[in-house]
RNA sequence: GGCCCGGUGGUCAAGCGGUUAAGACACCGCCCUUUCACGGCGGUAACACGGGUUCGAUUCCCGUCCGGGUCACCA
């Protein structure tokens, strides 16, 4: 058994959108099947025809494209063991749910809707009464003849504990009393989720199920399916749960309320991908060593089941940012300037400009590209603001020193012949070593002249250099008058 | 409510009978610095509780409490 090639697969249904609970069960899928140089396989789960969403296909291949989680086999690559979307699996299901009538082991059910909804009303029963699992062969032939709609539904035993082993949790036991006679096939002639997932498992050859913990409770039902049918039982691997933190400091499934919470979302609010990945990749699962940054072959190379959690995680924003901002420092400025260039623009417009230098000055402290407009807007105007920011304590700057220091900065600079950072820096150092002054007292009033605001990215120099000589002149000049 | 699972700092988490109980994020302080930031250094802060088992429990067992999941012709 364990020399088999492992193969996993993931099986969304086509809702619109990728939870990130989603996303790291495909992550983990993926890793488990690539770390022992396994098949990862797409499968679209697509049999609630209520629920159907056009165009929800698509985001599924866009984010699994983005996360860099390749598919080996699914619908758009192809496979030995199509097709891989269950709606044209269909007529796939219900032959298999006739053997286990032919085989005693299921039967048809005609309950109507209403029945079940009032024994779900008076609970006497907590559930089906199994009304139909023995109804006698005329009376189902009659009923047949008829036309009455029905479901096809699996015996379950009605005493006895069903056990199973999980590669994370371990060992469960479950009363098989819990058990209800599930359903296989529905009115509309498609499977239920449950029995399409074991079809489709074990007709493609899945040897690791790997999902969320919600499906824990379930997996006996599955296990029962499996022996029914006579089939191995894959390996199961449960998901402990990502939750989101309430206001009041308790703690839920992670849901809209919490904030971003599908891939698209955090891409949107300026997230990168690989950033997501290695965040979730963390959420339920330590590496041996402790290793926080990991590229996706990185996970390839050091995933283990054994480092899976068992107990539920909350997710946390500010970690996910610290994971982008450490990704951000990591590129080059070439790829910095890249990504950054859609939100200059947004800044400046068409505007001519060159924006190779704003990577020095902003590449450091950008955590998310999102927020780089509100760090260079006054680059692009010069906010109103109050005298009284050219007060500094630490710099030993005040409304009496700063109107002469602010002029004679402007008077040396306006006298650069040649207008570059090592100019500009020179020129400002030289003035306060000449003066005996703190380099933060030239500094300050230029910066606050300059900029028109206490912080900004970078400091006086790369301000003024960026600005160009023209404007930072003019900018100093409306300084000196404000002082004046 | 029945059943199932979980419980180490605010968060993610190492640990797998004997440790000064790691590390990261966040927070606080100091240093560096032309501001903020970055960086460097340091700090606050945890084994849910009660019983066992044991020479010795965060680690094993039981109970309590708390948290979560699940009980569909949804997936």
């Amino acid at each position: 058994m364990s020399d088999k090639k492992v193969r996993t697969r993931y099986a969304p249904s086509p809702t619109g959108f990728m939870h990130v609970g989603n996303l790291r069960t495909a992550l983990y899928e993926y890793l488990i099947a690539k770390s022992q140089g396994g098949t990862f396989v797409l499968r679209i789960e697509d049999t609630d025809q209520e629920r159907y969403v056009e165009g929800a296909v698509d985001v599924i291949y866009d984010t699994l494209k983005l996360a860099g989680l390749k598919h080996d086999e699914g619908p758009d690559v192809g496979g030995e063991y199509g097709p891989y979307v269950q709606s044209e699996r269909k007529n796939m299901y219900v032959p298999y749910a006739e053997q286990l009538i032919k085989e005693g082991k299921a039967y048809r059910c005609f309950c109507t809707k209403e029945r079940l909804d009032s024994l779900q009303e008076n609970s006497e029963f907590g559930g089906y009464d199994r009304h139909c699992r023995d109804l006698p062969q005329e009376e189902v032939d009659r009923l047949l003849a008829e036309g009455t709609p029905y479901v096809i539904r699996q015996k379950m035993p009605l005493e006895g504990k069903t056990t199973f082993k999980d590669a994370v949790f371990g060992e469960i036991t479950v009363d098989n009393s819990e058990l209800q006679d599930q359903i296989l096939i529905k009115t509309d002639g498609y499977p239920t989720y449950n029995f399409a997932n074991v079809i489709d498992d074990h007709t493609m050859g899945i040897t690791h199920v790997v999902r969320g913990s919600e499906y824990l409770s379930s997996t006996p039902k599955y296990n029962l399916l499996y022996e029914a049918f006579g089939w191995e039982i894959p390996t199961y691997v449960h998901l402990p749960l990502i939750m989101g933190k309430n206001e009041d400091g308790s703690v839920s499934k992670l849901s809209k309320r919490h904030g971003s919470t599908s891939f698209e979302d955090l891409i949107a609010q300026g997230y990168l991908p690989e950033v997501i990945i290695n965040y979730i990749a963390l959420l339920g699962w330590c590496p041996k060593d402790n290793q926080e940054i990991f590229t996706l072959k990185e996970l390839e190379e050091n995933f283990s089941v054994d480092g899976i959690s068992k107990s539920p995680s909350v997710f946390d924003y500010d970690k996910l940012l610290w994971f982008n901002g450490e990704y951000i420092k990591a590129m080059s400025a070439e790829e910095f300037t890249a990504h950054a260039t859609p939100y200059y623009k947004e800044v400046f417009g068409d505007k001519e400009m060159d924006y190779s230098k704003f990577a020095g000055i902003l590449q450091k402290r950008t955590a998310k590209f999102t927020e780089i407009p509100q760090m260079i807007a006054f680059f692009a105007q010069l906010p109103e603001y109050e005298k009284d920011l050219f007060v500094n304590k630490k710099s030993k700057t005040n409304l009496e020193n700063a109107p002469a220091l602010l002029k004679e900065a402007y008077d040396r600079l306006k006298a650069l012949s040649v207008w570059d950072n090592t100019s500009i820096h020179d020129c400002l150092i030289n003035m306060a070593v000449e003066k005996e002054l703190k380099n933060g007292t030239v500094m300050w009033p230029v910066r606050i002249a300059a900029a028109g605001q206490t912080v900004t990215p970078g400091g006086a120099v790369e301000i003024l250099d960026i600005l160009g000589r023209e404007e930072s002149l003019k900018r100093l000049e409306k300084g000196i008058e404000k002082l004046g």
